[in-house]
DNA sequence: AGAATTAGACAAACTTCTTGAAATAAGCGG
DNA sequence: CCGCTTATTTCAAGAAGTTTGTCTAATTCT
């Protein structure tokens, strides 16, 4: 809590904050209904609105039909959200994503290049500025007007944005990603893990809306966990939370059952752990038995993993996202039936909604948090 | 953050706040220091000062020798620890436990009972209602002096103070433990669960002072675990965070290395889990190599339980308490070679050193932050 | 003893919010 | 087409709180 006082000037910050949000979280209003939902007399929400007005952060709106009323008709308010924009960057072994969105989250531009984990660290750094421009002119603006651009990556982040370890991408252990990335691109930039950024998605956007305590499996080219704790995305002390390690009996050595299943039936074709998941996935729909049966023990197995977290964390929810999410209630059916035969409380499961987008939209939700600190702690 | 603007007396309970919390926070201070700490000008300071000071939550204190500077000597005001009292209570299975504290946390009075898991919940009740009143009485107040009662219990407790369920109190499970708490006392009263109690006095006074990710692992008549995330105790969907279930593995079974030791020695004696605990440790420390042994694996059974829960957290500190905790490195030291061998990050594990006050000491926590709450949200 | 230094007290000015009354703009019914 | 109703807008007076600046009081240092 704040631990300093203040004078007028102050008072009129609150209040300006306080009509600024109530703005954002309905779609058009009063100014009746701002006085009223600011506890504030109509006289200064007059004020606070005509400032907001002129700093471009509200905009007048003409009135719809249907509302119409007795009365002299109010002037009618919104939150422009165009009045500032934000990026969301994913950086994957795959290649790069990005979305330009407003302030709303309204997506105005995307773009994806493909890219390669073994290519040097430098060459990534400089395809993502350059994709962020790309975008942001796309987007029919130019990287200053920008508000944040917020970036995730795999390996483990730490709070100021330095990547502590990658083993998937070369180059990028021990990188102030942050720092390389600010000096490439004049906007604020903003740094965090993947996996965090998917739990953060689903929490805006995807199956976990109002939910407070989430696990999150992502489930591709390689299995990571994001927790939710709170209503935010938990880091650790040395932000490797969700790192998924050794682990006693190794729960989380699930693909296996689909790298075997696909080998005894295609001896000599030569697969990622992803492709030969996703491979056995399409054969289970297809009817296949002993694919179904392969699916059965991967989801199995990762329920006993999740497991291990879900018991001491107790959570109201666990999300299976990345590409084997796709498998929907074949995946999903054994880890149900797994947690109802062990945990006395068995969280929610579900798939997810969002699909490839997700670590993007996460970094766009990273940016907009930033951007609505920066909006709502107005400098004197 | 707040949604709602407010009028210049907004401004002045603000202000009031403010100070109020550098009072608390600094030792004694003058008008001057708070002016230029809470960034107000003196005679703002001065009339707030004033008012604390009429509503009693400040004292004017004399000069200290010593710190004579030059200038006119500045008047000198302190918070008023005693302007409020708190109670904290914990209850176990053995018994019941009960402090006042002052608003710092000076223990005032201190109170114990014994009683029986298997006794009426009624009974139970009306002995916690007893013990308050006693020992409120022995600090030369009364009940509704009081800013409000902690009370910690085993079982899962929910958000509204409802115990969900318990295995080791009779008559426990599904009480509204805090509605009939409120009917017996005259006083707000606030209930959790023990283990997270536990891990809030760690926090406050222990071993965990300003850590932000700790795990707690009880360690007595059985095994507990509290978390803490963020710098908060979590809670978990259903109240259950920290309940250890059935593990695949089992990892949580680990007494049977003690209960075996014991047995094996004394084959006639009946002992409790924790008094074949007791014993073992006992004997390790008298040197006796196959009790050293049982320790041994006994500790690293633990240590590969909490290995599930500290790989996917990630936390600073591993604080292990109860009446174990006694053994020291004797328990501590195989829990550190077996973190050593699986974490990435090894979490610093250590032992705690509150004793068995640890429960009513985090209920005393626990009343205090209610009474903070109201402190510095006060009334219009 | 006097100068320097720091704290306390008080008044005037400034900001911001609120209250209440008057003016304005639409719809509705005759 | 005009007046009535209703709700919004605008305006002015007043209250609460903070700040700045000035003056006085109480010590220490020289």
């Amino acid at each position: 809590m704040r631990q300093q006082g203040g004078d007028a000037s102050l008072l009129r910050r609150l209040n300006s904050a306080a009509i600024l949000r109530i703005l954002r979280e309905t779609e058009v209003a009063t100014l009746s209904e701002l006085a009223r939902a600011a506890r504030v007399s109509r006289p200064t929400a007059e004020v606070v609105v005509e400032d907001l007005l002129a700093e471009g952060w509200a905009e007048e709106c003409g009135e719809e039909q249907g509302d119409r009323r007795r009365g002299r008709p109010a002037r009618r308010f919104r939150f422009r959200a165009a009045a500032g924009h934000v990026v969301g960057v994913g950086v994957g072994a795959s290649g790069l994503r990005a979305m330009v969105t407003d302030l709303n989250g309204a997506v105005v531009a995307a773009r994806r290049v493909p890219g390669h984990p073994s290519a040097p660290a430098g060459d990534r750094l400089d395809a993502i500025a350059e994709l962020v421009g790309a975008v942001v002119a796309e987007a029919g603006l130019t990287v200053p007007d920008v508000a944040a651009v917020g970036v995730g990556t795999t390996g483990t982040v730490d709070g100021s944005g330095r990547v502590v370890k990658s083993v998937a991408l070369a180059g990028w252990t021990g990188l102030d990603l942050r720092g390389e990335l600010s000096r490439r691109i004049p906007a604020p930039v903003l740094v965090d893990n993947d996996m965090r950024l998917a739990v953060l998605a689903e929490h805006w956007r995807g199956q976990a809306r109002g939910r407070q305590d989430v696990v999150y499996l992502f489930t591709g080219s390689r299995l990571g966990l994001g927790l939710l704790i709170g209503g935010r995305p938990h880091r650790g002390a040395h932000a490797a939370s969700g790192e998924i390690g050794r682990q006693p009996g190794d729960h989380w050595r699930a693909y296996r059952h689909m790298t075997d299943y696909a080998i005894s039936v295609e001896p000599g074709e030569m697969r990622s752990q992803r492709e030969a998941a996703e491979f056995a996935i399409q054969r289970a729909r297809a009817g296949d038995e002993q694919a179904v049966r392969a699916v059965r023990d991967f989801a199995r197995h990762l329920g006993e993993g999740l497991i291990t977290v879900v018991n001491p964390l107790d959570p109201e929810m666990v999300v299976i996202g990345g590409s084997l999410a796709r498998a929907g209630d074949l995946l999903i059916e054994p880890i149900r039936e797994r947690f109802a035969e062990v945990c006395l409380y068995p969280p929610v499961v579900v798939a997810s909604g969002l699909g490839g987008e997700c670590i993007a939209l996460g970094a766009v939700r990273l940016a907009l948090e930033h951007a609505d600190r920066q909006l709502f702690t107005p400098a004197p």
